[in-house]
DNA sequence: ATAGGGTTAG
């Protein structure tokens, strides 16, 4: 082929015709000759013909002009277009349309529009309007699209076949569409005649699915039905559509009709399978395209790979890996970052932090989804120093990282870091949503905080999220949990929409707080409202009849979940129960049901066996649950201090040095579940937060005996609790309001019942600590032993004995 | 006379 120059001066320039060969010929021999990039030497051909057609002095007619127009609209070139149709001497539809549809191609619909409105209505046409309408459609700007449609019938044209596909497929990006609206838009097609005609009912079909509506659904699959000829589009078009409906079953009928499956249905059906959780289903259509050896894009890697991510198949999941490793991609290295990210999804769900690290690290352009993929990674498994440095260099300026860190925090019990991250994302103009308040709730439940809480519930009505659930039922366990359980009912009772959730946390709130009987009662409430109670419902009223004393009503529901619910009690239900009947002194009772329960019993259990020993002073079974629970977890400091408790409660101090020597041998260490007060010159008092703890309710009573009590003795313990170290230099130490308040009370409740406990934060309390434990052993009317550096010290009765351990 | 146009999915 020559090169144009010579080809153009050759041959006479006499009409357009032939300047249309000419460039017809130089564009075609372009497009045959190379497949990719030929783009930009088109367009340097393009040019360079058009300077000779300007050149030779040539006028070109509107028929030349409109081919230079289309060939500059599909070169990209719309600048170069946009002036041809400019230096026209008359508007012309066809010159429009091709700039439109560039400019429509290009995103800018607002460019295309304004073509759209300069050009007079004399001179337009249908396909004119067409352009317009696809360019809309394409976009997404349904309402829009079905605007110059209207215009369009307005203005007296008339629509055909392409219209109606525009229209159609645009119909399916209108928000809330409903079956009237599709009915709408189908009438007119069906009156002239299009329906039937293949990209018209593809278009329908796909409006219908969008439709969240069952009729709809039947609308499609009639379409469907009647079409006499069908293409691979409307059989991915009405398979989608099942799947999008979660009808899997009838998507999966259809599939299995196709003589022959065009690729995105395979792909499809997997993905459709792997979000209604139906993973093997999609494993085994992933392994027919094996079998088939079909080809597998990206699309297919992403849903396989979320299968195994979700189903914590970590095998499954490494021999695709390997496969893509193997097989190199077979799918453009540019479309890699999304499988690149469930894989660090896959990694991460199987506890492997390393490889989804390793991976996570390979992906060059990290988007959005890789770093909260790789963050909530890291949360999940409870790793937030590991999560801290991601969150820092990561982008922050959706409420998700916020959201996944701070709930986060709280899970791991950094509930002040919680309260300060939330702060800080205002200062960071992320505006928080209804669940990064309910993290913070559940921060201020922790922590004690109501006062803060109580604020934050102000803003969050001002702010109009006053109807979410997420947030509504972290506030009724905040309120609960500072021991407001007035202000947690309320919120309950004014919530529009109450769901199970909201059920289980104020019968939670009601339980923890000793009012078993109102939690049971509630829990007959919801059950008559028709909700279901879930198996954490089941545990929560059993602790309700563990508070209220409610031995035979306790039984009952236990027998109830499972004949009712079918929900088979876990070792958390047993424990419950063994309690329940250890407090009411049924020993051997709790003995047949650890006999008869259809797994061996873990450490939960004997806990429980071991906490009610102590209440009945039953020592042969203590020591039997003791034995177990230094069997399977040797160093747990908790269980020795409960052993060592009932012997002290004989006052056999020698069996409490044994146990203590024991530790030491073993080299048991407290540990932060699990702590308890030290008496030496100052005391020190661990902030704890365990209020699922049958016994913590008591924490309340105990904080309101005790404030009594040293009001008299000269504290302040209203607002804060302002003591002086008496040894040193009187320092004073000021704390706050609710949380330090709960920390005395937890704390000292720790030491009275044993309860168990974490530790967030460490606090001197200076003074006469030997006072408010007596005070503690007055009002709850128990034993209580703390040790120092070399004696234990015995309240009992309102007197002191000392002892020594060794 | 001629030139400008379509649907869809993970």
């Amino acid at each position: 082929m020559l090169p144009p120059s010579i080809f153009f001066t050759r041959l006479p320039v006499h009409t357009d015709i032939i300047a249309i060969a000419i460039l017809y010929a130089g564009q075609l021999q372009l497009l045959a000759s190379s497949t990719s990039r030929l783009h930009h030497s088109v367009l340097l051909r393009l040019r360079a013909l058009h300077a000779h057609i300007l050149a030779s002095g040539f006028k070109p007619g509107n028929y030349l002009l409109n081919h230079l127009i289309h060939l500059y609209s599909k070169q990209g070139d719309i600048p170069s277009a946009h002036r041809l149709v400019q230096t026209a001497p008359l508007p012309d539809a066809v010159a429009r349309t091709s700039l439109i549809n560039a400019y429509s191609n290009a995103g800018d619909l607002y460019l295309a529009r304004k073509v759209f409105e300069e050009t007079p209505v004399l001179v337009r046409d249908t396909i004119f309007y067409n352009a317009m309408i696809s360019g809309y459609s394409r976009a997404g700007k349904g309402l829009l699209a079905v605007c110059v449609f209207r215009s369009m019938l307005r203005d007296g044209f008339h629509p055909d076949d392409y219209t109606f596909t525009g229209v159609l497929s645009a119909g399916a990006y209108v928000v809330d569409l409903d079956l009237i609206q599709c009915q709408q838009l189908h009438c007119p097609a069906v009156k002239l005649g299009a329906e039937p005609l293949v990209p018209v009912s593809n278009a329908l079909i796909a409006l219908y699915s969008k439709c969240d509506s069952w009729d709809a659904g039947m609308h499609a699959r009639q379409v469907f039905d009647n079409m006499p000829e069908r293409d691979e589009l409307t059989w991915t078009t009405m398979i989608v559509g099942y799947v999008r409906e979660s009808d899997i079953f009838s998507a999966r009928q259809l599939f299995d009709e196709m003589n022959e499956r065009f690729d995105v249905v395979w792909n499809s059906m997997i993905s459709g399978y792997v979000h209604h959780g139906h993973f093997t289903e999609a494993f085994e259509i992933f392994r027919r395209m094996l079998s088939l050896k079909l080809p597998l894009d990206e699309f297919t890697y992403t849903s396989v790979l979320s299968a195994c991510a979700n189903a914590g198949l970590f095998g499954h999941g490494r021999s695709v890996h390997a496969r893509i490793i193997r097989n190199g991609p077979d799918f453009d290295p540019k479309s890699a970052l999304p499988v690149e990210n469930v894989l660090v999804a896959l990694y991460s769900r199987c506890n492997k932090m390393d490889l989804a690290r390793r991976i996570f690290d390979g992906i060059q352009m990290k988007d959005s989804v890789s770093w909260n993929t790789i963050l909530s990674g890291y949360v999940n498994l409870g790793s937030m120093d590991d999560a801290r440095p991601i969150f820092e260099s990561m982008p922050r300026n959706s409420q998700l990282p916020w959201m996944v860190m701070m709930s986060g925090l709280v899970q791991s019990g950094f509930s002040e870091e919680a309260l300060k991250l939330f702060n800080r994302m205002r200062a960071e103009n992320v505006d928080p949503c209804d669940y990064t308040y309910a993290a913070t709730f559940s921060a201020c439940g922790d922590l004690g905080a109501l006062e803060h809480g109580r604020q934050l519930h102000g803003q969050l009505i001002a702010l109009g999220y006053e109807s979410s659930n997420s947030a509504g039922n972290a506030i009724i366990t905040m309120y609960a949990k500072c021991g407001a359980i007035e202000e947690a009912h309320f919120v309950f009772l004014v919530m529009p929409n109450v769901d199970f959730v909201s059920w289980n946390s104020i019968i939670a709130a009601f339980a923890h707080h000793g009012h078993g009987i109102e939690a049971i009662n509630l829990f007959d409430m919801m059950i008559k409202e028709g909700l279901h109670p879930d198996r954490l419902t089941f545990l929560t009223v059993l602790t309700a009849c563990n508070h209220a004393g409610l031995v035979d009503e306790g039984l009952r529901y236990f027998k109830f979940m499972q004949r009712d619910y079918g929900i088979i009690p876990g070792e958390d239900h047993y424990a419950r129960l063994i309690d329940l009947l250890g407090r009411a002194g049924k020993i051997e009772e709790a003995k047949d049901v650890i006999e008869e329960m259809p797994f061996e019993a873990g450490p939960t259990i004997w806990e429980s066996v071991l906490a009610g020993c102590r209440i009945h002073k039953n020592v042969e079974f203590a020591i039997h649950a003791a034995d177990k629970l230094f069997m399977m977890i040797p160093r747990h400091h908790g269980s020795y201090v409960l052993l060592s408790n009932i012997y002290a409660s004989f006052g056999r101090w020698e069996d409490v040095a044994s146990v203590r020597k024991l530790m030491k041998d073993r080299g048991v260490k407290k540990e932060p579940g699990c702590s308890w007060i030290e008496v030496e010159n100052t005391v020190h008092v661990f902030l704890v937060n365990d209020t699922s703890h049958p016994e913590s309710h008591r924490a309340y009573i105990f904080l309101e005996v005790l404030g009594a009590k040293m009001r008299k003795l000269g504290y302040v313990p209203d607002t804060s609790f302002v003591l002086q170290d008496v040894e040193s230099e009187r320092k004073e130490y000021v704390l706050s309001t609710h949380s330090e308040k709960l920390a005395v009370a937890f704390g000292l409740l720790k030491l009275a019942v044993g309860a168990k406990v974490r530790i967030l934060k460490n606090l001197r309390i200076c003074g006469d600590c030997h006072n408010a434990i007596m005070f503690m052993s007055l009002a709850t009317g128990r034993d209580i032993v703390v040790r120092d550096a070399k004696r234990f010290h015995h309240f009992k009765d309102g007197e002191c004995s000392c002892g020594n351990f060794w």
